[in-house]
This record gives C-alpha cells, structure tokens and sequence, in this order.
DNA sequence: AGCACGCCGACT
DNA sequence: GTCGGCGTGCTC
C-alpha cells in the first residue's frame, strides 16, 4: 500500500502529497490523519508527516518506505480532512497552516538531528579538528543545532565530509513536545501490617517517615505532592528514606491536566413561552438531522444560555455532540459556570489560557468521546468531536470569530461546514446580528427565531444621548456631560454600581505639537504613537515600538507638546479628581496583561461593590451584575468614524451591548451615551434599541453601495521593504488575475492603494479589494497569481496575504 | 528549508 | 586545468 503524506516541512513548495510505500510492519496501521516519521530529500531528513490517503500504486519514481509511527493517535478522521481541504481551498492556505491550526499545537512529535562522534581522526582542518574536540567536550554527542552554535559559520560541509567517511554518524532523536503529564507518586511494598510496625518503632526518631507509614496505610497511593502539603516540606526526604529501606517505591502516575471550573451556576429555571417555543424548533431539527440554521434574534436577557443548555441536552440523548464557539471565554464565566453546573464532567472548556499541556489533554478527552460538550473560543470549532448534533454560536455577530493569522478562517464559516457534515442543527445568537446572517434570515436561507422578551420581564434600560457639542457650546470642557455627571451622582449616592465604556480601540490617545500640527510617529509604521502615562512612554500598538515622551516636538523643536484624545487612564484621573471618595476600579490590556487578572478585577467589582468600573471592549461583554444600574459611554464616535463600511454595524451592536450591561438585576438600568453625532442612526436607534429600524436603514446603504451581504469582498494585501517595489507587484498580480470580462460574474476592482496602515514593521503595504458576487469561484485564479508573484525574480520578496470577507479594509 | 546540479570567474 | 561562487530546481 501507499500513503500519500504531507511532510512537516515548513518550505511553501512541497506543501502537496508524497507517496511513500507502507512497510509490511506497519500495514493496517496508517489511515487518514495518521501521524509518521518519513525520509525526505536528499538527505533523508526524518520529518513528521500526516496520512491524507491511501492508494494501491503510485506513479512516483524512487518511492522511500515510512519509517515508523509517531507515538500520538492519528491527527483527524475523515471528517475532519474534508474541513482541511475546504478551508485549504476557501482560505487560500497551505496543508500545514490549515493542519497546524486544526491539530492542536504541541501535540507534534520533533525529531532532533544528533551527532556522534565515532573515532578521533587527524586532520589538517582546523574546522574539523575543532568540531571533534567540541564533540568529545560534550561527551562524544550532541544535538547538530547546539554543535553549529558554537560556530559562527556554516559547518554544514565539514559535517557532510565527515559523515561520509565514517568520522561521524547521524541519528535522529525523537522528543515529544507535549505528552501525557505524569506525577511522582508512593505506595507500599510492604504489608501493611509490617509498615505498621515500623511505623511505631519510627515513632520517636523519625516521626516524619512513621507519619508517611501510616498515611498509606490508609491510602492505597498518594502522590507526593500531596504528602509534602499534609505533613511538611521534609515529607519527600522521608519517602527517599523508606524506599531506600525497602518499605515503600516511588513511581510515575499518569495524571491528566484538567482545569478546575467553577460549578456555581444555579439550578434550572422554568423556560418562558418563548424559550419552550425556540427549544421545540431546535430540537425537531436536532431529530430530524435536518441541518437547519436558526439565527436567533434575541434581547439581552431573553434567557438564550437556558436554549442552548436544552439543545444540548436533547443532542445528547440522542447520543451526540455539541460544540458551543463563544467570543471569548474569559468574558463569559457565567455562561461557563452555568453549563458545567449542568453538564460537569461531560464538558471540555478550550480557552486561550491553557497550556499547552492542558490543550493536549483536553484535545485527547474529546478525541476519545469522554467530553461530548465542548465550549470554547474561535479554535474550538476544530475540537475532534464525531457525531455532532448541535451547534451554537454564541454572540454570531462576533469579529473575534474571523483569525487574523494564516490560514485566515472564520469560525461561523467552519462551523456551518461542520455542522453540514453531521447534519447537526445550528444557532446562531445574537441581541444584534450581524446584517450579512440576518440578510439569509429574511431570505429563506435561515430560520429565523426571535426572543424579545427579558427573562425576568424586566425593562430594557433606558438610554439618552447626550450631545458633546451642545455641551462645548455651553461652556463644559470636561469628557463628561453634565447628564452623566448627574446619572453617577445618583448612582453614589444610592449605592448602585457604575459601569464607564470607553473604545480605545481605533482612536487611542496621541501627542502632538501645537506648532507645527505634527504628531508623533513611529518610526517603523505608519501610525500615531499612544501615550501610556503609566512609564511617560510612547508606545507603538502595531510593531511594539517604544520611546520615552518627549519634552519637546522631535520635529520642529517646540516646547508646546498636547495629548489628544482620552484613554481609560485619563478617565480614571478625572473621575477621582469628580468623586474624590468613590471608588474606582480599571479594566483595559495594560491592567489585565497577567493571566486571569482581568477575572480578580471582575470579582472584585462583584464582592466589593466598587462604586465604578472603567473599561474598554472587555467590560461589554458578558457581565451580569444586579447592582450595576448605569452604564455611560464616553464616546461614541471613536468606532463610527473609522473609514469601514462596517463602522455603523459595529457602533450599533457594541452601544445596544454595553448600555445592556445595566439593569440585570429587579432595578431598571439607565445608560447615558455620550456623541458628537447624535442623528447618526446607529447612535439614534439603540434609544429605542431597534435593531430591526437599524437593519432595514443600514441594509439600505449596503446594497447602494454593493456591500456585503450583496457582494463578496477579497482583500489582497501585499508587504515588502520598498514601497514602488510593493505597488508594482501588486499591478504585476493584477495582471496575472487576467480579464474581469472573463471571469464569468460581476466583479470590481479597487487598487492598488496603499493600505490604511501604508507601512507597518518597516514594510510597505499596498492593498488590492476585489469586490465580486462569488469570492470562492475566483478561488483558482487568485491562487495563481499569488504562485506568479512568488516565482517572479523581482517581487520574491513581496509577501502577498489574501483575505477572503475580512473584518476590516486594511 | 536544504541539498545537488550547473555554469562562470580567480587561483595552484 | 579546478576550486568554489550562488542562481535554479527538486524533494515521493
């Protein structure tokens, strides 16, 4: 037989197939997803490679053997090479960038390239000799990467002569990155009753060791770990001296890494009418193996986690699975304590936080059908679940769900080729959907359901708008209008907690010098450098770039230096400054950069009932506190003047997300939005939170100007180091795409341009925007001429991204 | 990526 | 004449 292999071999050009013959040894052993050791090249360099088929005959020439099997279980099943292979094609990747996404990281097994040294030659190389003596240093081996540090040039050649003549020969060393977890744990090798006895003559001497005695003799194993936290630290010296003796072994355990969750989530609630009548709907198409979408349009509050726990239950009973994507899990621990207060063991949590080690443990639980629920951000879409009969996309409208990186997937996408596969029922949720989900909604593609009840019948919270400019004209310069300065007041002095929303995202604080009108750069990307007041440091948000503030202008020498714009600090200083006794808690990347920080901050505005709590996009999410009853938004602007045909979708979901924050619990919520744009219907319509007086305006504007959902947008983005260099290949690429005429749709072509961010990294960027009805039929042609640009001897060094429905325009 | 092959200039 | 420079092309 013949496998066809994909070699881990990170070189663009051999991302395709190789046979290689299966050995008599290891026939019936390799199938789809397989992971093996192959020779490849010229050298016969073991690499890892993933089965993805197998055939009886091959025509290749010189066919080589699979050398073994790695230890792990096979990578994929069939179902899972059918997503590779879509989304190689849907998102223009590589095997390996789409394998190393799907499989998780780590799991992979790394063959090292040792060296050793067989018999000490003389030689007139001083390179060769001295090769042989850093050998014999290290006792006669060592890894070829630690050999060629001690160089600064090549050896590869001195390498080579030697291993030729037998001086040297070649291993290759196997080290399994990520592997089962094991623990050093006791047990007797004694019977008891001989332990007992010691353990009385050890009494006086050696307390410690007759204490470790008589703990085994009441448990069978105990690890030693824990021994050393039920006795003291001295425990461990106590076992060595009982294994020495005879009396007890220490011995590995394999132990499993399993994150520890929170169970507090309360008991099951009576459904509503319209909940019972969304769980009906669901689970009919859960029976039926329909593979129906549902989008459900539901309020904040209308009770969707109890939908989707009742979907999930029926999935199971039926002897299936459920995948549950949310935006992110650490914004979400109610939702996730709930389900596991609910499902317990049955659930694998996959976030971002998780070693790798735990990644691979939870990968192995789901993998062997011991986890059927799986809950997670954008990655959990590829958890190696079978048999799925429910999924559920939390807050669909998410942009967390599309990856940045290669291969640039998003997840609703993979999802719903998914869920085609096992015919599982899928929910989409959101207060606010996105418009291209709610277009096929109202087209017939899907199901519509809407909740617009709150759960405990609740209002939903008042909003007002305060105008900025009205406010600057009658004198008030503060980042606060008088309205929301009056809402808190209210809210101090009844106890009630405050939550102050500000987007830095987009408009971040600058500097910039009042002389001469400049603002202060970096120097390696085109983009204002941000203030952190934190170290009186510039920072850069894109390359890191970082630079003490400066005292007077770099450009024109000035002293008159001015920051512009607010940021979370700032709000901060002027909120003390308002309400010198109320207390104040921060949330944004620079107090939340330590692993769960951002949790201790949400507990402590919780426990300690902090009067207000300042945060970017992380306070939007997921919170759910009965005593928070206001919510102000500093600015509503900052997203809605970002040059992107979604600004207006993204303002309106976050403004109805963040003013949804108030009034969880009996007391009615109020929220105060701060604009300049007080008639932008995005800012206008979350007053009266009409999403659908939204959707039918701004629905409008797309098709007028043949936006999504009435066209498809590629984005091709091309980087390099010179910036003519960079727009020619971008015309040379254009070229290559061929006729629009025969492309047999209706396309546009918008570019070359210099990207919004021209130069990033020291890289200049220029963008090519195709927007067209079928992006995936132009598949073919775009792959083409990206393999043109690449094998042109000039534009070599252009690195060409495609990006298919991207977030944002570049 | 890494290696071999191959076609041109500077050396024993 | 040949050693070695790195441009080009292949890896089952």
């Amino acid at each position: 037989m013949i496998a066809r292999i994909i070699v881990d071999n990170r070189a663009k050009s051999v991302d395709r197939p190789f046979d290689y013959r299966i050995p008599d040894e290891l026939e019936g052993k390799i199938g789809v997803g397989s992971r093996v050791i192959v020779p490849f090249s010229k050298a016969n360099t073991e690499l890892e490679g993933f089965c993805v088929g197998l055939r009886e005959t091959s025509q290749a020439k010189g066919l080589k053997d699979i050398l073994r099997l790695a230890p792990q279980p096979a990578a994929f099943d069939e179902k899972m090479l059918e997503l590779i292979e879509w989304m190689r094609g849907k998102y223009l990747a590589g095997y390996l960038d789409v394998i190393r996404t799907v499989v998780p990281a780590g799991s992979a097994v790394k063959a090292q390239e040792w060296i050793i040294l067989n018999e000490r030659s003389k030689s007139k190389g001083a390179v060769i000799n001295r090769i042989q003596e850093i050998l014999i240093e290290n006792g006669g081996s060592m890894e070829l990467a630690a050999l060629e540090a001690e160089f600064e040039k090549n050896i590869r050649a001195q390498i080579r002569g030697m291993l030729k003549n037998g001086t040297l020969t070649r291993e290759f060393r196997v080290s399994s990155m990520v592997g089962e977890k094991t623990r050093k744990y006791v047990r007797l090798i004694v019977p008891s009753d001989t332990a007992a006895e010691e353990a009385g003559l050890l009494e006086k001497r050696a307390p410690v060791q007759a204490r470790v005695l008589d703990e085994l003799s009441r448990e069978e194993q105990i690890s030693i770990a824990d021994l050393k936290q039920s006795i003291n630290e001295s425990a461990s010296g106590a076992v060595n001296a009982l294994a020495k003796k005879g009396f007890v072994e220490v011995f590995d355990r394999v132990i499993e890494r399993v994150p520890v969750l929170n169970t507090d989530g309360g008991g099951d609630l009576i459904p509503t009418f319209e909940q019972r009548s969304a769980i009906e709907r669901i689970n009919h198409s859960i029976s039926e193996r329909d593979n129906t979408v549902f989008l459900l349009h539901g309020v904040t509050g209308s009770g969707k986690t109890e939908v989707f726990m009742q979907a999930i239950e029926h999935a199971l009973e039926l002897g299936r699975s459920a995948l549950v994507l949310v935006p992110e899990i650490s914004l979400t621990p109610q939702m996730v304590s709930r389900f596991s207060a609910r499902f317990g063991e049955r659930i694998a949590v996959l976030h971002s936080a998780l070693s790798m080690g735990e990644r691979y443990d939870q990968w192995r639980r789901i993998n062997e059908g011991r986890a059927e629920i799986v809950i997670g951000a954008r990655s959990a879409v590829f958890a190696p679940l079978k048999n799925i009969g429910a999924v559920i996309i939390d807050e669909e409208h998410s942009e967390t769900y599309k990856s940045e990186m290669l291969p640039r997937y998003h997840a609703r996408e993979a999802a719903l080729f998914r869920a085609k596969q096992y015919g599982a029922a899928v929910v989409l949720s959101s207060a606010t959907p996105s418009l291209e989900s709610m277009y096929k909604a109202r087209h017939g593609e899907y199901e519509l359901i809407t909740m617009k009840k709150r759960y405990n019948e609740n209002a939903m919270p008042s909003v007002s708008i305060a105008d900025m400019c009205e406010e600057l004209k009658s004198g008030n310069k503060t980042m606060f209008s008088r309205e929301l300065r009056g809402e808190i007041e209210k809210n101090l002095k009844n106890g009630e907690q405050t939550i102050l929303f500000l987007n830095r995202r987009g408009f971040s604080t600058f500097v910039s010098c009042r002389s001469c009108g400049r603002a202060v750069k970096c120097p390696n990307c085109n983009i204002t450098l941000t203030y952190h007041r934190f170290d009186d440091s510039l920072k850069c948000h894109y390359c890191g770039y970082e630079h003490k503030n400066y005292t007077l202008c770099p450009v024109c020498g000035s002293k008159y230096i001015r920051y512009f714009g607010g940021g979370t600090q700032k709000v901060e200083e002027e909120i003390k400054k308002m309400f010198p006794t109320a207390s104040v808690l921060r949330m944004d990347v620079d107090t939340t950069g330590k692993k769960q920080s951002h949790e201790k901050i949400i507990e402590r505005f919780e426990k300690e009932k902090t009067d207000i709590l300042i945060g970017t996009q992380m306070v939007a999410k997921g919170l759910d506190f009965e005593n928070v009853t206001l919510v102000g938004v500093i600015s509503a602007d900052t997203m809605l003047h970002i040059n992107d045909f979604r600004s207006a979708e993204r303002t309106f979901a976050m403004l109805e997300q963040v003013t949804g924050r108030a009034g969880r619990g009996n007391k009615k919520g109020r929220a105060v939005i701060q604009t300049y744009s007080p008639r932008n219907e995005a800012v206008r319509l979350v007053k009266t939170h009409n999403y659908n007086a939204f959707y039918e305006s701004e629905i409008i504007q797309r098709k007028l100007m043949n936006y999504p959902p009435y066209s498809e947008l590629v984005c091709v983005l091309f980087s390099g180091g010179a910036a003519t260099l960079v727009n020619q290949a971008a015309k040379y690429y254009l070229k290559q795409l061929g006729n629009l005429s025969e492309w047999g749709q209706w396309a546009q072509i918008l570019g070359p341009v210099p990207a919004s961010i021209s130069k990033m990294n020291n890289k200049y960027r220029y963008r090519i925007i195709i927007k067209c009805e079928d992006g995936d039929k132009l598949t073919d042609r775009l792959k083409n001429a990206e393999a043109a640009c690449r094998k042109h001897a000039n534009y070599k060094s252009v690195a060409v991204v495609t990006d298919k429905n991207p977030n944002m325009m570049y």
